[in-house]
DNA sequence: ACACTATTGACCGATATAGTCAATAGTGTT
DNA sequence: AACACTATTGACTATATCGGTCAATAGTGT
């Protein structure tokens, strides 16, 4: 159908990066809600530029959802999965950069990965999914692909042991989103503190729990 | 502003129980995208009525957004709260019990769970939260009050091991429930086995690692 | 002065929206 | 049968929103 877009051939790249990244990111946000129910005012709204300058660069609302998945694509690929150490076969370790990494892509991208995350089951999966061979939660065995299963206790499953530990990460990093409303900046700086230490906190008690005692 | 609803004496409520369900789901699946995106032209078409018998019953979107609140507030109390044994204070079993009545709930009442927890981010949260002064999420730490925690290890908060065990079986029903597009009733069943081995087993690993050995 | 691109927002036809209403079907009462 | 009352329908309305267009203006480089 679509051919895979290559996105620093595209107009919009010779756009000053800090207002091009305002209407991806705008875009993220909207097309969280489906291909269908976003709607091109809200991104111009929320991005701060004019109707006509979208359509200006994109043609029409699909060429833009197709090149935002393009652009989150990208994004992932070197900012995030090209920064991550796979050498480290500690599965807590690498969970450890995972989240550091993301809580930095999340300032630059605050919905991008949520918009990823949604193509499995929107409306727009069939314009992109066939084109690229794979959606993002595709990837997520990959992050946990060739850890060391010997650090493990003899009764515990790994598979299962690192099925715990993600769902962990994912349930307290929702807990914290639904908790903070107000995007207070100074705020949330006070809290970030707290969070990583959180997560230490949770990582040493699954080092203790399904880790062989050191010697 | 609005005051509490006594649906007993709402109008539908002498409407069979099965048409009033049937238009009561529907609403719970619409208004999950939000107050304002959701479509009173969806519920009656996903419920099999006719736009006026809708108007006829709750006269307005907002006093239908109003009541389904106060309809799955009254289907929790009765239906889960009421059931839930509270006394049962080994917080394994009571997760148990409360995984195979939500199980019982959802073939019932399909998408009420979700529009319960969409509550507290959308704009009909000014609609009703304030009226009933509290929102769902508020309720969760209550299912998980008055634990034994004499059961847990020296060495395990156990404040941290409920929140781990209550994200594994959030995450662990969203990841099935991502794998399942199709409705297909007999599927579905056919995997309904798997997924409470599946939790068992999760149950037991808990057992064995948070909790004291056995005498 | 010229060519070219960036940017705007009013505007368009199409569609979707919440809500209305007059008509019909149904049910129970006398 | 006649009456009263409720249940139910779907065509209809007025408004809002949708994706997309376009002529005009601002800006930039030659």
């Amino acid at each position: 159908m679509s051919k895979k877009i290559d996105i620093s051939s595209h107009k919009i790249m010779s756009m000053e990066a800090e207002k091009r990244n305002r209407i991806m990111n705008a875009a993220f946000k909207e097309f969280n809600k489906g291909y269908k129910k976003a709607s091109t005012d809200s991104i111009v709204r929320e991005a701060g530029i004019s109707k006509g300058l979208l359509f200006h660069y994109f043609g029409s609302k699909e060429n833009l959802y197709e090149f935002a998945f393009a652009y989150a694509g990208d994004i992932m690929l070197k900012e995030y999965f090209e920064l991550l150490n796979f050498e480290q076969r500690d599965v807590l370790e690498r969970l450890w950069q995972m989240i550091l990494l993301k809580i930095d892509l999340s300032y630059k991208y605050p919905m991008m990965f949520d918009f990823l995350t949604t193509l499995h089951n929107e409306d727009g999966h069939n314009l992109v999914s066939k084109s690229y061979g794979y959606t993002f939660e595709e990837m997520i065995p990959k992050l946990f692909a060739d850890i060391d299963e010997t650090l493990f206790k003899d009764g515990i499953d790994p598979k299962m042991a690192v099925n715990i530990i993600y769902w962990t990460f994912a349930g307290y990093s929702t807990a914290q989103l639904t908790r903070i409303n107000s995007p207070d900046l100074a705020e949330v700086q006070k809290e970030y503190d707290r969070f990583l230490k959180d997560i230490q906190e949770y990582l040493s008690i699954f080092r203790t729990i399904f880790y062989k005692e050191e010697k």
